[in-house]
DNA sequence: CGTGCACAGTTGAAGCATCAAGTGTAAAGT
DNA sequence: ACTTTACACTTGATGCTTCAACTGTGCACG
């Protein structure tokens, strides 16, 4: 199908259809091999490692990661299971529950943070050069304005205590 | 966890992480919605449908595609289900089976085409911006020659007969 | 020849994501 | 107060992806 974009666009957008199809899966692989988690659920924990506390409200951590509530009470359930995670309900508000890494969930995300930043600086950073890290996040950012409308683009969203 | 990697190069990457979630999942929400197709599956109908014949070897379609195997035979088997492919072993060659676009596939495609290349377009084309074009895929070409480095980028793996 | 090896593809099971539906809690409307 | 609506989740089913194991075919080497 010649779709009905310019031949130059075309051909930018198979490539980065093609990036978007490898680079995913070669993160994961590296993660999966290394540590044995998901990038997702690494990020998950990662998320909650850099919380002062360790621990966030589950909507604001699915918001953090980008992801349904629905998929982060899954993967939670999973890392629970795993003792990374504990959930808990949150006294000042009874339909809030919390999410806090555990220091069995902290240590791995120690031991998994550094390999994980090397597979992202060879694969992305080193790949794309010095020179280009602004290009990159000034495209990424004009695309993640159109994928949210609603411009959150993260204006920290204020969670009252707990 | 403050990952090894500087202020800017973080921020880019973040930016950069979110959009390798957001994107594909609005991609695929709307191909799901306008074809009830994955986009995974789209593709593979539209690389069908661009080879002369319709035809194309299982193999060869994987690597078009950047796809295991494995996950282009159950992709396939959905859609000979769905009635737009057919497989067929090749006389030529025991060994390798052709997948077939049938004429309810073509259709398929062409319906589905247009509404996909505005999608893009929008979300991608023109939020990035006609200067910024190239950049995009210099970028892309970048981390995709990190990700493959025995550098094949498509220099045509001479399907011969069948 | 024939044995071994690599290629091309399929299959089933297991894991993860998504969707629709459900529970329970707070905040508004009346 | 009482109902409604909206929010913050959780759960179970379904479907897609991945992984490991398997079948069958061609090729190379002794």
């Amino acid at each position: 199908m010649a779709d009905w974009l310019t031949a130059e666009e075309q051909r930018a957008w198979r490539r980065t259809a093609a990036m978007f199809t490898l680079l995913p899966a070669a993160l994961d692989a590296a993660m999966q091999r290394d540590a044995g988690l998901t990038q997702f659920s690494y990020l998950v924990l990662a998320m909650l490692s850099e919380e002062p506390g360790r621990t966030m409200p589950m909507s604001e951590l699915a918001s953090m990661v980008s992801s349904s509530l629905s998929r982060l009470s899954h993967v939670v359930s999973r890392l629970e299971k795993q003792g990374w995670v504990t959930r808990e309900p949150c006294q000042d508000n009874g339909r809030v529950t919390m999410a806090r890494l555990t220091d069995a969930g902290w240590d791995k995300v120690v031991a998994a943070a550094p390999g994980h930043a090397a597979e992202v600086r060879r694969l992305v950073i080193d790949a794309v050069g010095p020179d280009r890290i602004a290009d990159l996040d000034a495209i990424t950012g004009a695309i993640l304005r159109r994928l949210d409308p609603g411009g959150k683009m993260r204006a920290n969203p204020l969670s009252q205590g707990c």
